[in-house]
DNA sequence: ATGGGTCCT
DNA sequence: AGGACCC
């Protein structure tokens, strides 16, 4: 029923929308020279990964890790004796009496190793992108025209999968996919021997692609996309809830109007899907469906805001609200204080609990943070929590008349609005009026060789990490011009500390005074 | 669901 | 402030 012949025109579609050239070029050779290198690397149960890293006598035993009653992640053992993702405690348990649970709610480890792995990855390319704790994207375009530059098609082959495929020759319309998988494998080695951490990557078109042949041969495997196969990588989806962008909601509107296949609203009426969803959206949607995505690789920066949240069975008194919301500000204004920005926004977020469960919605309020509770945040003092806490029962009344019963079952902290605390200049000009007499070396890292170097076009003395933070355009606009020219910017390499002229790591992980985006991106 | 995150309306 | 999406 799913199998799919005769719809090649969505193909045809598909390899159009994604090229640089506008419609009149047709050639084959642009088609290839037009078309981005992306990748998706998606680590292996994630949790149960940095957990058995922590202990490595669970490494050959079943592991869950438990969150609430619930298996949020575990480990392949665990797989094979039937537990899954999202289980229910006593199912796994009852499926694998030997399980061994770990608990996860604190999720403090996995969001530093997360980070390093992101980190790892821009210090080969600006180019990543988040998502979630486990998965990265990352815009290899241009390492793969480089490395072209430089290789020979006929030394070339694919590393790994590729998708329907039991071996792939390399030829000139495949050759920047087969040099994209080459890079994919060099990335997997490097997180795997800097951080001891295996994963899946997908090799394609666009991120949509990348993300859905990521999955195809797990785990610790990789898998290239040929742009002729998409057709059938999307007909092989067994709903439309399996395509990245269409979620819950999308899909329930889908099946009122009667599509419930990828097949189906490839094919439906866009006029009709417009009328539904509005015409970004209803193209957004029919796109994604034909493995259409032209979505950039948004590079990731230090994160947007910063919560802290808990969910229970049951909280009914102000004086139990006041102990949980304390706890939950305590470890928030800790993470805050080492992130090292300043919160100008403040949001209490909870949960009632109903009868008729109105799908688990939240309620928050929110308000500006004052500048003396900001100012304690950042600097660490202990004042920060009962301040903060007094505005969280301001909120908290905003929501609910305390005269009246409740029965909360979650609450969450949350900061935003995260200003670098900088003097006078953006913290981005900053960066670059500050002087850096002496120039510093570029050193290699681990074992990735100096023609691999991600910076390779970026003057020595500009720190590869600060320049990943730049927005792209920005980025672009400064290689552009150290191309044609000497840098003209005086950046502190990350690398100085080594000759001592800056900061060395331990004082930097401590420093207040330390710059906020290399706390994300920098060792501890 | 859990304990996070993103961006858009 | 809520809603959609992602893991």
């Amino acid at each position: 029923m799913d199998t799919d012949e005769e719809g090649d025109n969505d193909w045809d579609r598909s390899l159009e929308s994604d090229m640089l050239e506008t419609e009149g070029s047709s050639t084959d050779r642009v088609t290839s020279i037009s078309q981005r290198v992306i990748l998706h690397i998606d680590l292996d149960c994630f949790y149960a990964q940095v957990e058995m890293i922590r202990n490595p006598a669970l490494r050959n035993k079943p592991l869950g890790i438990q969150q609430k009653y619930l298996i949020v992640t575990c480990n392949y053992v665990a797989r094979e004796h039937g537990v899954n993702k999202l289980m229910s405690v006593t199912d796994a348990v009852e499926k694998c009496p030997q399980l061994v649970l770990v608990k996860g709610e604190d999720l403090t480890h996995y969001r530093e190793m997360s980070y390093k792995v992101t980190e790892l990855l821009m210090s080969y390319c600006p180019l990543v992108e988040r998502l979630g704790f486990d998965e990265n994207f990352m815009d290899v375009t241009e390492m793969v025209e480089r490395r072209l530059k430089e290789t020979c098609i006929s030394d070339l082959s694919f590393n790994g999968h590729v998708y329907k495929h039991e071996s792939m020759a390399v030829d000139e319309e495949n050759a920047r996919l087969a040099v994209g998988s080459v890079i994919a494998a060099e990335m997997r080695q490097a997180i795997f021997s800097t951080l001891g951490l295996t994963g899946c990557a997908g090799i394609a078109n666009n991120k949509l692609l990348a993300k859905l042949v990521a999955g195809t041969f797990k785990p610790n495997q990789q898998t290239t996309l040929l742009p002729y196969s998409t057709a059938e990588l999307m007909s092989s989806l067994t709903g439309l809830i399996k395509v990245p962008g269409i979620g819950y909601k999308t899909r329930e509107k889908l099946k009122a109007l009667g599509l419930v296949s990828v097949r189906d609203l490839q094919l439906y009426s866009l006029a009709d899907l417009v009328r539904e969803f509005g015409e970004v959206t209803a193209k957004r949607i029919q796109n994604l469906a034909c493995g259409i995505d032209d979505s950039p690789v948004t590079p990731a920066g230090p994160p947007q805001s910063l919560s802290d949240e808990d969910s229970f069975k049951k909280i009914s008194t102000l004086e139990e609200v006041q102990k949980k919301t304390e706890e939950l500000l305590t470890s928030l204004t800790e993470r805050m204080h080492k992130d090292g920005r300043r919160p100008h926004t403040f949001r209490l977020t909870i949960r009632q609990y109903t009868v008729t469960n109105r799908w688990f919605s939240r309620e928050s309020r929110q308000c500006p943070i004052p500048n003396h509770t900001g100012l304690k945040i950042t600097c660490g003092s202990s004042e920060a929590v009962p301040q903060l806490l007094g505005l969280s029962m301001k909120l908290f009344h905003k929501m609910l008349d305390t005269r009246e019963p409740f029965h909360l079952t979650l609450l969450n902290v949350c900061f935003s609005n995260l200003q670098a605390k900088s003097s006078s200049k953006s913290s981005i000009a900053s960066f670059f009026t500050q002087k850096c007499p002496t120039t510093t070396q570029m050193t290699s890292q681990q074992q990735v060789s100096m023609y691999d170097f991600p910076y390779f076009n970026v003057p020595a003395n500009v720190d590869p990490y600060v320049f990943s933070q730049l927005p792209a355009d920005v980025q672009r606009e400064l290689l552009t011009e150290w191309r044609q020219q000497k840098p003209v910017l005086k950046i502190p390499s990350k690398h100085s500390h080594k000759t001592s002229s800056t900061r060395d790591k331990k004082s930097a992980a401590k420093g207040s005074q330390c710059n906020n985006i290399l706390k994300y991106f920098k060792p501890n």
